[in-house]
DNA sequence: CATGAATGAGACTTCATTCAT
DNA sequence: AATGAATGAAGTCTCATTCAT
């Protein structure tokens, strides 16, 4: 009601709100094809504010991807491991909602971002591996363990399962900030397939009797 | 004499190698700080050279997203059109050999750049689901189709299927170029990965009697 | 309750810290080369202080130049003054000491503002023809007079001696924040090298036929 | 007469035009106020220019201070070395002609340059040393040497002497392109100044007992 | 009085594009 | 056709100054 003054005083709330402005435009644009100028203005401030809170538009880039991302990829493995129940049940639930959350938030974003900039800030390889890579392939990884040592799933190759689980997953991210963001029509329906493609790698996984794998 | 000069000998030439210069470059760096310069560097000639054969820096980004491949989706199909045999050997076969082919060739660095860049040049959008989207959906919905109608797999909902399938061939490609570009040690085993994940699919795909699916 | 807060204590001597920071500085990087912030900060305060004191990073300048210099060059002329004895115990007693105190402060520094910063603030010309070219030009011209009067002296053009004598003393204060602020090995020993100076300066005025100056 | 085409080329000419065009105004204004673009317009060339020739505002500093001063020093030692004939001629002379090339050409500015910045950038002191410094020393030493020689100089401090004859004629140039630009009334008479300065110089000395200064 | 968050004009530098040769 | 010098718009970052607290 009253007039905003023009000068805000929020020290605490800017890094973050900065922080969400330049993960929607480095998502939207590319880091290289965003302005420093462009990210201030979304989070409501000057170019000058910026660059008080983060010394230059690359530290901003590094710090947009380490926020959050870790505390998301540990999200998951808590729920994970208190689960108890038949891993089946584990995947359709836990890791479900666990990427539902993941795609649902701005966090989602932050695939392409590495994607995009690895080559050219190598720092981000490094943190990868450290915050998401591994985490999350310890976490699917023991989870098929798991299903495997209660009988429940075949014995198969644990990392290319992990893989084949979770790239899905992934590019389902990948689509929903890229060509899903401009072809609005033919966007692909992410709870739906995700919710397929669990049950199809379980059908794989499944320790039912089948017929031969072909041998190599 | 007899020999025809260099330069003379290689102007026909010329507008493909800017194009393999432009791919490496636009994959390894991004689009937008990949230098016009450095582009005809690579291609060796000069930067003037450049802008004779290609209008602006956009217009040889389109050039690079469509040369080659619209023939590489196209070179699938073909083969796949004409094999007679089970559906889990054409995949195992055919499928394959035409990832191996994409993810061996500078090609498999398209994909990187159409998720970048689509949000920025929408025509690209256009581009993708007329000439990769669609034929490849088309091309591995009909493999799966003719599974199914000849009894080998079971009835899964065909369009996730194909993205089960599809996605982490891409992701392989996309890792290819992002950070196993930077992190050799990690580096994904491509060819072996995606002859796992075909397994499990197949497996999955598999019409053997196979326990509930738990209703939704 | 006794003990006066030392901010409280300090306040009246805010301005006077603030142009010693300022003097520092502007010495030490140059006017335009030095951040507000950063007088700010070596006289103890915050930003916004200084500009309670001193309107604008200009005005600051000013002050500072201006700020002890006339006294400075004052306490020379009046020691002059009153002195009784031949010329060359004046020139070597009093003009040593007070080019000595000069040397020894912070207000050496001065000449290399002023040297640097008059093309920018033409003001800072008219104050320097006033309270110091003038003035010297004055007490040394008379001090000169004296001597040739005496018939100490030879009759020498009195304004370029003024200049041979004084010209050595000025360049000795810029080495001394400047070259000799960053190659301490070559640093010139300003004391022994002014000594000699007035000696040859002595013997070059001198009336009489000489014999050798006395040795050290 | 005919129209000067927009677009010159004239690669060889512009690096010395860009240099004169920057000596220019880091004397009249500093380096830190000076814009590059303000270099490029008075060099009669575009702001990207200026880029394509030095790679730095900083470098483009330190080629100015580079260019020509190794020479202009070199030219006065070469023709002392082959002087014959009273050290008080070659001083009157030779260095009176060396001081006076020095003194009209636009190099004197140097000198304030290199006062105003070796702070900021060390580099500078190194060059200022062997460049020089040395060289200076060297030259005006080997010079009082060779009338002390002969009988003609008194047995006084080299190192002091020279500083004491050489200062004044720094000064001279540091005032021309400082105080000198701004208050032309009170211009000193540079030439008239260095004649003086070198008799008093001559006179302070001098091994005879000398009579009156030879009138001009 | 004092603070320091905020501003925005302005400086350095890059680079897509042009064009005379 | 090919070159590469030249341009200038545009982007990153700095910093003098303001002002709410």
């Amino acid at each position: 009601m009253s007039a905003v003054p023009v000068r805000q005083r929020r020290k605490e709330a800017r890094p973050q709100e900065l922080l969400d402005a330049a993960l929607e435009l480095f998502v939207e644009k590319g880091f290289a094809s965003t302005r420093a100028e462009e990210v201030a203005a979304r989070a409501g401030v000057s170019k000058g504010t910026l660059y008080l809170y983060y010394p230059s538009k690359e530290d901003l880039l590094k710090a947009v991807i380490e926020h959050r991302v870790s505390s998301e990829i540990a999200a998951g493995a808590a729920e994970a491991a208190s689960f108890t129940g038949p891993t089946d049940e584990l995947l359709r639930s836990v890791v479900t909602a666990w990427w539902q959350r993941m795609y649902d938030s701005p966090v989602s974003g932050v695939f392409k971002i590495i994607i995009t900039e690895v080559r050219n800030f190598p720092e981000i390889a490094e943190f990868h591996r450290r915050a998401v890579a591994e985490p999350g392939q310890q976490l699917l990884g023991q989870l098929l363990q798991r299903g495997i040592d209660r009988g429940e799933f075949r014995r198969v190759n644990i990392e290319s399962a992990v893989h084949s689980l979770i790239f899905p997953m992934i590019m389902v991210c990948l689509h929903k900030h890229s060509l899903g963001a401009c072809i609005p029509e033919q966007r692909l329906d992410g709870k739906a397939f995700i919710r397929d493609h669990i049950d199809l790698m379980l059908a794989g996984l499944s320790a039912a009797p089948r017929k031969k794998r072909a041998p190599k």
